[in-house]
RNA sequence: UGGGGAGUAGCCAAGUUGGUUAAGGCAGCGGAUUUUGAUUCCGCCAUGCGAGGGUUCGAAUCCUUCCUCCCCAGCCA
């Protein structure tokens, strides 16, 4: 065994530790069964699925997946994956307003392409409203929910502040008898929205406001995307997140740092409702993380919505966007996303991480999956001058420098050629060290050249650049040896190349951590999409939408699986090749 | 100024029942290989763990005072 296979898969982290040590006591032991959730107080199924921990990642279906949530989906399927367990993949669906099918199927969609698997483990938040309900009466009958008529604004005023105390609604001794006829009216759609809510009763002095007497339901007389016109009361988050993880048996249930002040009443109600004889011990439990910041991108939901909104994106799925469906259109594959969530790892530090370790683990897993290809992007035209017109041959071209194995090409070459307009300069700056006046270089898998001048307009620019070939430089025989040439540069003969548009994406901001939504205008990149005609090999042509192509000497692109037709690919630049040149000029 | 969290290198992050020279990754720097200024490989990179004080033979780990940052007053999640 090798020093590097004795390394942990994972290095650790509070999660692991945890996770670990509850699987040691075996804290979980008796609730290791699977099944569909079923009532609460039923609350057992059969043990047909032997999972030791379960996870859940559960999305509000009201919006498109971003970066911060591929974190948030990497560690809880991760971690099942790890520890014999299995994650759940849960809608949590109790805002009727903001949610849609739309989005439901984009989330399961994305999840599915990211590389992970929930088996028959879907569920939706909304497929317990009448379990949650039922336990809603019960907390009523108990004596500790009743419902309040005082309106939102009289609720927010009775909470207090962080710190005075708040006070009690004249309602909070409203009796069961009361509140349970009271409830039952709201569901059965009395009362308008707004006039009346059901409250948790626990501490109006408490320090932590969400204990509060927190509103568990709301009247909303609105169309839900699943359970449709059957509710016009809905359950809130902080009471139906906890009562879903328990009726999945979830034990693990981890989200981000802002819920940690939402734990002691996650940690309330189930234990309650254990008391109650409603749900069983070992109940779960919350852990917190720290979320994702991402330089020179927005994560937040409002803004991304005014990005879209406003225009400054084509869309949700524009690749400069930092969704989960653009960056696919983009071309990070999931796989890069899985490295760059092992890399970042998980604490409950604020943590800022820069771009460009996303890009980095992105061109990790590109480099050893994208066949190689030629582009040239900024097209200059190179003539061969002692190069016979009539004569006609192809270079061999390997598909992968390290991957024999996935063998060659064949690219055609003549006296007229394309050279990338940066592979020239008239006067070369020190260290440069590809075409000028008087230099050598390599037409890589070709001939060495030796560049002699050039032709310009009556502007001063550049319009073609001559160059003299040595006939026993081919690639590949024996001559090639006796020339040594540092510079080694991409081409295409001019005739055979294909004209093809390339879009060259950028950082959609400018400043690292983008200011507020006024000062959008201020951060962000203008040269963010730059969309050329590039003229690619004939190989190029066949690429189907999806394919990535390392383009040499530029970097990944992939063809765009919308704009790209049958044999008209269009092609998208997902991540630069690293370039330490352009470092050491800057 | 109420409550809840967090501070280990440029950026992440292990390490916490106190015990030899404080993991690893990324970035950076130096070198080797290279027909991609790519990749790969090798080497270097914290007398220091937010700051001060204390306990101890011994402290990132225990005690103490202080500093900084983040979150919370939706019938959003």
């Amino acid at each position: 065994m090798t020093s590097k296979e004795k390394q942990p898969a994972s290095t650790s982290n509070f999660l692991r530790t945890i996770i670990e040590s509850d699987l040691a006591a075996g804290t979980y032991a008796s609730r290791t069964w699977g099944g569909k959730p079923g009532p609460a107080s039923v609350h057992q199924g059969a043990p047909v699925d032997p999972a030791k921990i379960r996870t859940r990642f559960p999305p509000e279906p009201n919006g498109y997946l971003h970066f911060g949530h591929a974190k948030s989906i990497c560690l809880n399927f991760g971690l099942a994956l790890d520890y014999d367990g299995i994650c759940h993949l849960r809608f949590d669906d109790t805002n009727p307003v903001t949610e849609d099918t739309e989005y439901v199927d984009s989330i399961i969609d994305t999840v599915k392409w990211l590389g992970f698997d929930w088996r028959e483990h879907l569920y939706f938040a909304s497929d317990y409203f009448d379990e949650l309900y039922r336990l809603a009466e019960a907390f009523i009958e108990h004596g500790l929910a009743y419902v309040d008529s005082l309106t939102p604004e009289q609720i927010r005023e009775y909470r207090g502040t962080l710190t005075a105390p708040g006070r009690h609604s004249p309602d909070r001794d409203r009796p069961p008898e009361d509140s349970l006829k009271l409830f039952r009216e709201m569901r059965d759609g009395k009362h308008p929205d707004g006039s009346l809510s059901l409250r948790l009763k626990i501490d109006m002095a408490s320090p932590n406001i969400n204990m509060r007497d927190p509103v568990i339901y709301r009247i909303r007389h609105a169309h839900h995307h699943r359970s449709g016109d059957k509710w016009c009361v809905y359950p809130m988050y902080d009471y139906s997140h906890c009562i879903s993880d328990a009726l999945e048996n979830i034990t693990h249930s981890i989200c981000t740092l802002e819920f940690e002040d939402h734990r002691p009443l996650y940690d309330w109600i189930l234990e309650k409702l254990a008391n109650f004889g409603l749900l069983k011990k070992p109940l779960p439990h919350q852990y917190e993380f720290s979320r994702l910041n991402l330089s020179y991108v927005v994560l937040s939901k409002r803004r991304l919505i005014q990005l879209v909104a406003e225009k400054y994106v084509d869309g949700w799925d524009d690749p400069r966007m930092p969704t989960l469906v653009a960056a696919r259109r983009r071309g990070y594959p999931p796989e890069g996303f899985r490295l760059f969530a092992e890399r970042i790892g998980v604490s409950k530090a604020d943590s800022w991480i820069d771009y460009s370790i996303l890009e980095d683990a992105m061109r990790e897993v590109l480099n050893e999956s994208a066949p190689r290809r030629i582009a040239v992007l900024d097209p200059l035209k190179l003539i061969i001058d002692n190069y016979p017109a009539d004569q006609k041959e192809t270079c061999e071209a390997p598909n992968h420098p390290q991957k024999p194995e996935w063998g060659t090409r064949q690219i055609p070459f003549s006296g007229e050629l394309w050279i990338e307009r940066s592979d020239f300069v008239e006067n070369p700056p020190k260290g440069y060290f590809r075409l000028f006046p008087g230099n050598t270089v390599r037409l890589r898998y070709g001939y060495v050249v030796k560049c002699t001048a050039c032709d310009k307009d009556p502007d001063g620019n550049v319009t073609a650049v001559h160059c003299e070939y040595f006939p026993d430089s081919r690639s590949g025989t024996a001559g090639a040896n006796n020339y040594k040439v540092k510079g080694n540069i991409h081409w295409l003969c001019a005739n055979s190349a294909i004209a093809t548009p390339v879009h060259l994406y950028d950082r959609l901001f400018r400043v690292e951590q983008p200011g507020s939504e006024r000062e959008f205008e201020r951060d962000l990149n203008p040269a963010s999409k730059n969309t050329i005609v590039a003229e690619v090999e004939p190989a190029l042509a066949m690429a189907n939408a999806a394919d990535c192509f390392q383009f040499e000497r530029h970097g990944y692109f992939t063809a765009d699986r919308i704009n790209s037709g049958p044999g008209k690919p269009v092609f998208n630049r997902t991540v630069t090749l690293r370039d330490s040149w352009k470092k050491q000029k800057n």
